[in-house]
DNA sequence: CTTTTAGAAGACGTCAGACGTCTATTGTCA
DNA sequence: TGACAATAGACGTCTGACGTCTTCTAAAAG
């Protein structure tokens, strides 16, 4: 599986982080030039070609800004290093843990029903495919932090609804079944939980909330997660970088 | 100014530019492999090296992925279209009227005062610092959607504060003034308004407010403008790709 | 002596061709 | 029939060269 032990994946890669070490250790600063490509080069013992990938790279990442005939210099984006950026796509498990939270998952209610226009389009099906809903809730001690809801179609779990512990990540479940979502397009709006929710489950003064609805992609570009997580705004606040 | 007139700027561009018409013609679907290097090559009429360098981009940006012996494949993230991301700076002013809201910007109080905790951090200058608050309102017809403050240093606006207009766009006057921003590190959460916000303007039964915090940077990597934006949360949604 | 201008040097942009390595397929041999 | 070796296709990297843009400098003009 991993033949890229001990070293770098690729000299690109190792360039990449070698110029990106240079702006770490402050030996490149903010606005000041890069090496030329000739000093790159021999520096890192490579080809042009290669160098300048990597090069690109930077330059699309906002790292560095290049100028024709004049060099390349270190951009703002060298300093829009966010510590956990929404933009990297994890699951909402491993984000909630990197918070620093430790949390208990419940399963409020774990239903199979028919995808309403709003499912159907986040999972790009047909409206009445069949999809599971899942229905949570993250709690930190004995305070609710996360409520989600999450829907996935049916024959993706197939006849192994009953034999999946869905306390656990939902993206974890997809992966070990062949189907990790690597991706997702999200939309973050501010709001209150769903009236409903909050009388079934007994939620009141939960205040404001970020509520984040996402579809989920596989590798291969097919919608497998249609979520829906309401973040308590107290407890979560989320990074990123605009350029 | 601009020497781009009539045709693309760099050949790498119109590569990208033309890859991404492929799939954007659906004549590369999800999960296809893209023609091979040799093959692009031709079609584009260019080396392989800068063929490379446009690969690369698109790479980085997730539109394809790269198999070592395999070919390259449209990923996920070329369905990953957003809209207008949040991800992508711009201001507050061209961010509304991408919104397709019409508003008017009403200064509410323009102050000069000493920078505390939160405002040196966000400026990187020293707690004490003169630094210039404006506090603004932009209104749909009669009604407020989007409550802000935004703090610049004092020497920024240099003994120009009382001649501009601070009703414009503050990105628009900081550009005019040779400090243009271009990028920006943010933070999103959810919240209410600011207690004395609501009382001192009237803004009751706002509701939840999606606020975002942001540092702007420019191209020199200068922190030049913090802003504290007050989205109402039934009027605005942010969109972003996750990858 | 000052100003203008042309040249050179430095740096990025692109092209051309070659070789290495990885993957997958095919065909042969046991 | 099955295992293995050869091969073709595709990406990864290297070498070298030429073009264009920016800047600086030094010579030429005033």
């Amino acid at each position: 599986m991993t033949k890229l032990v001990g070293r770098e994946r690729t000299v690109v890669a190792r360039i990449c982080d070698g110029i990106l070490d240079l702006i770490k250790t402050k030996e490149l600063g903010l606005g000041d030039r890069l090496p030329s490509e000739e000093r790159l080069v021999e520096d890192f013992g490579v080809a042009r070609p290669t160098l300048r990938e990597a090069l690109k790279i930077l330059e699309q990442d906002g790292i560095i800004r290049t100028e024709h005939g004049r060099g390349r210099f270190v951009m703002a984006g060298a300093a829009l290093h966010i510590e956990r950026p929404i933009t990297t796509f994890e699951s909402v498990t491993d984000m909630v843990e990197g918070y620093g939270y430790s949390t208990t998952t419940q399963l409020l209610k774990l239903t199979e029903m028919a995808a309403d226009d709003e499912i159907a389009s986040g999972l790009q099906c047909l409206s009445g495919t069949p999809v599971l809903r899942i229905e949570r809730l993250r709690s930190e001690g004995t305070r609710p932090i996360l409520y989600s809801i999450d829907f996935i179609k049916a024959e993706t779990a197939g006849n192994a609804i009953s034999t999946i512990d869905w306390s656990g990540s939902l993206v974890q479940i997809l992966r070990r079944r062949g189907v990790a979502p690597v991706a997702s397009t999200a939309n973050v709006s501010a709001t209150l939980l769903p009236a409903d929710a909050v009388k079934h489950w007994k939620l009141a003064d939960f205040g404001p909330v970020l509520l984040v609805t996402e579809t989920c992609f596989t590798a291969e570009g097919t919608p497998i997660l249609f979520a829906k997580d309401y973040h308590h705004g107290k407890y979560f606040t989320f990074s990123f970088a605009r350029r």
